[in-house]
RNA sequence: GGUGGGAUGGCUGAGCGGUCGAAAGCGGCGGUCUUGAAAACCGCUGUACCGGCAACGGUACCGGGGGUUCGAAUCCCUCUCCCACCGCCA
């Protein structure tokens, strides 16, 4: 048979089968994990890799994240993966301790299966026979007390590795370091030429008072701060802008839970580990609860970086059907981030802070790797738009292996022009991470054929609040210190054409 | 804040210590009939993991975790979530 190509990419081996095959719209092979059907795109189990040999059938192999059935016949590729991330995991150690727990399972499942048939014996047994069989089951039950708590040990182990595990990057990511490896692939608009010394966001957000960091910090802390006046109108008039747009472009818009349970933060991948570790972790915990009897319940919540996290785990442990997908969702959310990661980074300003408000997009998608880059690219594209009615000269950027997360297959940044501080700032950033996420929060889908297969998964900021905020400010300022508005949203701010220095703020009612 | 009632397969819903991976209905799939469709009738129809080339065999799962028992969907503890009514409040 021949390996027309292998490609790295996610889930169960695919195969593709020459649809002249196929005289059938199903031709249906009967064995319990085959099936073959028109498509691209088929999902096969071993028998269907075998069955391809046997015939000499072309197809492609595409990895299987976090399947540890993958891992253990391609522990190359992962080794490859783990190696160009830079991620600090030993993939040999996984398998071994995988070996120990496969042989351990084993055993356990042997000591079970030997309870069930006393069980069945003592159903017919008289009462003579009872006594003998009741000392056997305690001894099974004995070896069971053994052996079960060093598997439960071995399998956290386990799993402690298995969450580490990265997504194989696409084939057209660049291998690299870090942030310095990532390449510009598209670029807009021209950086404004200014015939006077422009002044970053937080000098022009001082005079025309609408951003107040100093009181920010005296009430919120470090990175607080506070929008005011015209600001507010700006502010809220880009989200409001930002919702419009994803509505126009079929996306459905929801306004999400930020404060959530901690399996929607970790199956979307915001933990790096399996628990929660501050230390870390971007994320910030809140307190548990009481619970209706006043007791302290052992579950915390967990506050959204972004609405991501909500809008992947709405449709958690469910099944949607494969009429429905692609699945588009926009979310509109206060979003919270320690920057525990990023002490004395972007100190001042509006650049790094613990909260602001986003639009999100999402797509939950079928498992076809072609489809999902497209639809990312579809993300990408609104985004851009964008940054082009707005007027914000920007470029975008492929990110490389090194500065992609864990579970990322092929990203891509925003950046948009920041004249006052004198260089690009992310404002988006849109990641494929094919199945990766969909597998940790259960969301599946039923194709025609009524196989189940985990969802891709895809997402992309639609706008940010304070990096548009500094990007217009910026971009647009004059040389009184005023700002003009972006066309676009002069609708949404009440018609405000530029933001002017006021003598008098006095509201009407103050004023009569 | 107070008081009750719940959580079972894709959905509805029975079971309340062994014969239950789980009745029944709906939905889905296949077939008979039909020019075609509908109706009617017949059959099939959960997921994950382990072993096996396969046929197939094994184990687990009745919201999550723990316990009692030779044996748990069923009894006990605990967590989470949902519903109803009253009170209070945005």
């Amino acid at each position: 048979m021949s390996e027309s190509e292998v490609q790295r990419g996610p889930t169960r081996p695919l195969a593709i089968i020459p649809p002249s095959l196929l005289t059938k719209t199903t031709a249906r092979i009967k064995s319990r994990c085959f099936h073959v059907r028109r498509g691209p795109t088929y999902a096969m189990g071993r028998t269907s890799i075998l069955f391809c040999l046997e015939f000499g059938l072309e197809y492609t192999i595409i990895l299987f994240m976090l399947d540890i059935k993958f891992i253990r016949e391609n522990p190359g590729k992962i080794k490859e993966a783990v190696k160009n991330k830079g991620i600090d995991l030993d993939i040999d150690e996984l398998l071994k301790i995988d070996k120990k727990r496969v042989s351990l399972l084993q055993s356990i499942e042997e000591l079970q299966s030997e309870k069930n048939k006393l069980n069945d014996l003592m159903k017919t047994a008289n009462d003579s026979k009872r006594g003998k069989i009741i000392e056997q089951g305690k001894a099974v039950k004995e070896k069971l007390a053994k052996i079960e708590p060093e598997y439960k040990k071995i399998n956290h182990g386990f799993e402690e590795l298995m969450v580490q595990v990265p997504m194989v990057p696409s084939p057209d990511t660049p291998i690299g370091k870090d942030e310095n490896d990532n390449v510009e692939i598209y670029k807009w608009g021209e950086k404004p030429k200014f015939d006077f010394t422009p002044k970053n966001h937080i000098e022009l957000g001082k005079n025309l008072d609408i951003l107040d960091l100093e009181r920010g910090a005296k009430v919120g802390g470090y990175r607080g701060y506070y929008v005011k006046n015209e600001g507010v109108s700006l502010m809220m008039g880009f989200m409001m802008y930002a919702i419009n747009k994803m509505i126009e472009r079929g996306y459905a818009p929801m306004i999400v839970p930020t404060l959530v349970k901690e399996f929607a933060i970790s199956g979307s991948g915001w933990l790096k580990g399996l628990e929660y570790d501050p230390e870390v972790d971007e994320v910030y915990e809140i307190a548990p609860d009481k619970n209706p009897d006043g007791m302290i319940s052992k579950e915390s919540k967990f506050l959204v970086g972004t609405a991501e996290p909500s809008l992947l785990a709405y449709h958690a442990g469910e099944v949607l059907d494969e009429k429905d997908l692609p699945l588009r969702l926009c979310g509109y959310s206060q979003c919270y981030r320690s920057e525990i990661g990023s002490y004395g980074k972007d100190t001042k300003g509006l650049y790094r802070v613990h909260e602001f408000m986003k639009v999100e997009q999402v797509i939950l998608a079928p498992t076809d790797i072609e489809a999902s880059n497209k639809l990312q690219d579809e993300m990408i594209t609104i985004s851009k738009e964008m940054h082009e009615e707005l007027g914000l000269p920007y470029h975008v950027l492929q990110i490389c292996t090194g500065d992609m997360g864990t579970g990322k297959y092929r990203m891509f940044d925003l950046e948009a022009w920041m004249p006052g501080l004198n260089r690009w700032g992310e404002t988006g950033s849109a990641s494929n991470l094919l199945d990766w996420q969909a597998r940790r929060l259960n969301v599946k889908y039923k194709d025609r054929d009524g196989n189940k297969k985990f969802v891709y998964m895809l997402n992309n900021t639609a706008l940010p609040s304070p990096r548009i905020f500094i990007s217009i400010l910026e971009n647009y300022q004059q040389k009184d210190g005023s700002v003009k508005i972006p066309e676009v949203l002069q609708k949404y701010m009440g018609g405000i054409k530029e933001i002017r220095k006021q003598k008098n703020r006095k509201t009407k009612e103050q004023k009569n």
